[in-house]
DNA sequence: GCCGTTTTCGGCCCGACTGTTTTCAGTCG
C-alpha cells in the first residue's frame, strides 16, 4: 500500500472518531483530507522529500495540522494522536463502516455496550439477537446489519469505469422505455468519468416519481432494496452493482443534474458562491428567497452564479471554479468521438486475439481511419514477441493488406521493450523501417526511482521512439505505478518530441488525469490508444478521451485527432 | 482542522430516507 493510501485510511478513521465526539467540522476536514490523499496520483512521500511540510500544505484542503501528521507518519511510521484515539477505542473502524447504515455514532454504542470491535463481533452479536435490545436499535436494524455484512463479504469496493459502463447503458435503456420518464442521466462519479466507480447514480425527470420508483425496484435484476421513498430508491442489482435512483420534476432537471453530478467539494463551493450572493442552491433550483431564478438547465445554474458552464469531467474542485471567478476561461476540452486513429493495437502475431485484418476491419467499424499494429517484441517472450525478422515479415504483410483493404490505413509499428539500461530490444535499423514505434516498460518494475527515471529518459531519447506507451505501468486496483519521476520524464518527452500515451484500457488509464494535466502544463503532446488485444476493445477509446478531458486537454494536444498524413508528419522520426 | 475579493477569527452545503422515536438522530450522498 502506498503512503498516500495508508495516511488516507488513518485520516478517515480519525474523522470517524471526531464524529463520535460531535466534532463535526474537524471530522469533515479529516474526511476531506483522506479523500484528497486517496485521489492524489502524486506521491506524498515525494512531495515531502522535495518540498517538506510546506509542499504538503500547498495541497488544497491540507493545512498545517494534517501536513504535520503526514510528516510524522513519513518519518516515524506513526501518528500519535491517532494511536491515542485508537487505544481508547480499539475498533476496526473502516471495516465496520463498510456496513451500510453503520456510522460512527452507532459504532460507539456497539463498542461501549457490547464490546464490538470488528465485523466478526458484529456478526456474532447480530446473530445472537443482542443488538435489537440496545436503545436506538431494533430488530430491523439488526437484520439490516446482517444483510450489510453479507454484502461486504461479497463485494469489495469500487469498480472500473469501463466495466460498469455497459451496465449503465443497459439500465438507462430500461428507464427510457418507461412512458413516465422524460429524461435519464447517469450522475455522480460516472458522469465525471472517474476511473473507478463506487455505485451507480441515476437521475430521472418525471411527473410521476412514485411510478418510476416502483418500476425501478421491480426490475428483473434487483436483488435487494436498501431503501425506497416517493422520489428516491437505493437497490442492489445482480453482479454487485449498488444503484441509486432519484426522480425530480422537469423544472428542476438542471439543478438536480448539477447537484447529483458533484463532486462534493465542487458543490460545496458553488453553494458558498450562492450564499455570497444571498441565494440558496439545492437540487430543486437556485433560489432568491422563495423565488426560483435558475434550475431548468445546468448552464442556467452556472450562469446565474456568475460562472460559465463547467464540463462534468472538470468538476473536481481542482481550480475550475477559481479559474472562472478570476475572469479566466476553461480550456475547450477534447470532445468524445474525435479520434481518427489508434496507435496501439495488438494482434494474434503476439498476444492479441485477432488477425491484423480482423483488427483493421473492427477499427473501421469503430469509425477509425488508421491504426498502428504494435505487437510486442522479443524480450517479452511469453507473448511470443517479435524479433527483427518477424517484424519485417509483418511489415510485408501489412503492405499487402493495405493494398487489399480500403477505408483504413494500417501503419506498421511495434511495442518495443525498454530494457534495464534504457536500451531497446529491437535494433535501430529495423525500427527506422516502422511507421510508429512505441516503447514501454514491461520488466523490473521495482527498480529504484532514480534508475527507472534514467531508464525511461534514455529510451525516449532514441530518435526512433515516437510514443511512450502506458508511461507509469500502473494497473488500477492491482499494481501500483512504478517509482518514477514523471516530471523529469515529461520534460524530456517535450524536449525530444516524444508523444505521451493516454492508454484507454479500463484497468490502465495511464497516464492518470493528474499526470495529463501536469504534462499539459509543460506543453506535452498526447495520443489516446485503446491498447486493443481484441476486436472488441476499440470501444475503450472513449474512456481514454474521458481521462484526457479530466486532464484538461484540448483536441489540439491529442495528435490522433489528426488525419493520418498530418499525424505522421508530427512524429519525431519523420 | 481548513480557509480568506468584505475575515487570521468565525464561519463551515443541504435534503431524503430509515428506524426508532412521538419529534428526531443518524446516515448517506
Amino acid at each position: 500500500m502506498s503512503a498516500n493510501t495508508e495516511i488516507a485510511k488513518i485520516f478517515s478513521e480519525m474523522a470517524s472518531f471526531f464524529q463520535m465526539k460531535d466534532d463535526r467540522f474537524r471530522a469533515r476536514a479529516y474526511e476531506n483530507g483522506a479523500e484528497i490523499l486517496e485521489s492524489l496520483t502524486l506521491n506524498v512521500k515525494q512531495i515531502y522529500t522535495e518540498k517538506g511540510v510546506k509542499g504538503l500544505e500547498e495541497l488544497q484542503g491540507i493545512g498545517r495540522g494534517m501536513a504535520e501528521k503526514i510528516e510524522e507518519y513519513l518519518t516515524s511510521g506513526k501518528v500519535r494522536e491517532y494511536e491515542a484515539l485508537k487505544q481508547k477505542m480499539p475498533v476496526d473502524m473502516l471495516g465496520l463502516r463498510t456496513v451500510e447504515g453503520l456510522g460512527p455514532k452507532s459504532i460507539k454504542v456497539l463498542y461501549e455496550k457490547l464490546g464490538i470491535k470488528n465485523l466478526k463481533d458484529l456478526e456474532n452479536a447480530a446473530r445472537g439477537g443482542k443488538i435489537r435490545k440496545l436503545t436506538g436499535f431494533g430488530e430491523k436494524k439488526e437484520r439490516n446489519i446482517l444483510e450489510g455484512i453479507e454484502f461486504v463479504k461479497k463485494n469489495s469496493g469500487r469498480m472500473l469505469l469501463g466495466y460498469v459502463w455497459p451496465k449503465v447503458l443497459e439500465l438507462a435503456e430500461e428507464f427510457k422505455n418507461m412512458k413516465e420518464v422524460i429524461a435519464i442521466e447517469p450522475c455522480g462519479s460516472l458522469r465525471r468519468r472517474k476511473e473507478t466507480i463506487g455505485d451507480i447514480d441515476l437521475l430521472v425527470a418525471s411527473d410521476e416519481p412514485e411510478k418510476v420508483i416502483e418500476r425501478f425496484v421491480g426490475m428483473r435484476d434487483v436483488v435487494k432494496v436498501w431503501g425506497k421513498g416517493p422520489t428516491k430508491a437505493s437497490v442492489r442489482l445482480e453482479d454487485n452493482f449498488d444503484t441509486d435512483v432519484r426522480v425530480v420534476p422537469k423544472e428542476s432537471w438542471g439543478s438536480a443534474l448539477q447537484y447529483f453530478t458533484g463532486s462534493k467539494t465542487h458543490n460545496v463551493k458553488l453553494r458558498q458562491i450562492a450564499i455570497e450572493k444571498g441565494l440558496k442552491l439545492n437540487e430543486y433550483g437556485l433560489f432568491d428567497g422563495k423565488k426560483k431564478i435558475a434550475g431548468e438547465t445546468e448552464e442556467g445554474v452556472y450562469q446565474a452564479l456568475g460562472l460559465t458552464y463547467i464540463e462534468p469531467e472538470l468538476r473536481e474542485d481542482t481550480g475550475e471554479i477559481e479559474a472562472l471567478r478570476q475572469g479566466g476561461k476553461l480550456p475547450k476540452i477534447i470532445p468524445y468521438g474525435s479520434l481518427l486513429g489508434d496507435l496501439q493495437v495488438q494482434t494474434n502475431w503476439t498476444d492479441g486475439e485477432h488477425s491484423i485484418e480482423e483488427m483493421a476491419r473492427a477499427a473501421t467499424a469503430a469509425g477509425l481511419q488508421y491504426i498502428a499494429i504494435t505487437d510486442h517484441t522479443k524480450s517479452l517472450a511469453m507473448t511470443g514477441g517479435s524479433d527483427e525478422k518477424k517484424l519485417l515479415r509483418q511489415v510485408a504483410e501489412i503492405e499487402k493488406l493495405n493494398r487489399e483493404i480500403k477505408g483504413i490505413k494500417i501503419l506498421t509499428g511495434a511495442e518495443v521493450n525498454i530494457l534495464r539500461d534504457g536500451s531497446l530490444d529491437i535494433g535501430d535499423e529495423v525500427l527506422s523501417k516502422l511507421d510508429v514505434v512505441g516503447a514501454s516498460v514491461h520488466s523490473l518494475f521495482k527498480m529504484p526511482r532514480a534508475d527507472m527515471t534514467q531508464r525511461i529518459i534514455r529510451a525516449i531519447q532514441n530518435p526512433h521512439v515516437d510514443i511512450l506507451f502506458h508511461p507509469t505501468g500502473r494497473l488500477i486496483q492491482k499494481r501500483e505505478a512504478y517509482e518514477v519521476d514523471m516530471e523529469a520524464v515529461i520534460k524530456e518527452a517535450v524536449k525530444t518530441r516524444t508523444i505521451l500515451e493516454i492508454n484507454a484500457y479500463p484497468a490502465r488509464l495511464d497516464l492518470s488525469d493528474e499526470h495529463i494535466r501536469l504534462a499539459q502544463r509543460y506543453g506535452a503532446k498526447f495520443v489516446i490508444d485503446s491498447d486493443a488485444h481484441s476486436a472488441e476493445h476499440f470501444k475503450y477509446l472513449d474512456f481514454g478521451v474521458a481521462q484526457a478531458r479530466r486532464g484538461w486537454t484540448t483536441a489540439d494536444d491529442v495528435l490522433n485527432t489528426l488525419p493520418v498524413e498530418e499525424f505522421l508528419r508530427k512524429l519525431k522520426s519523420n
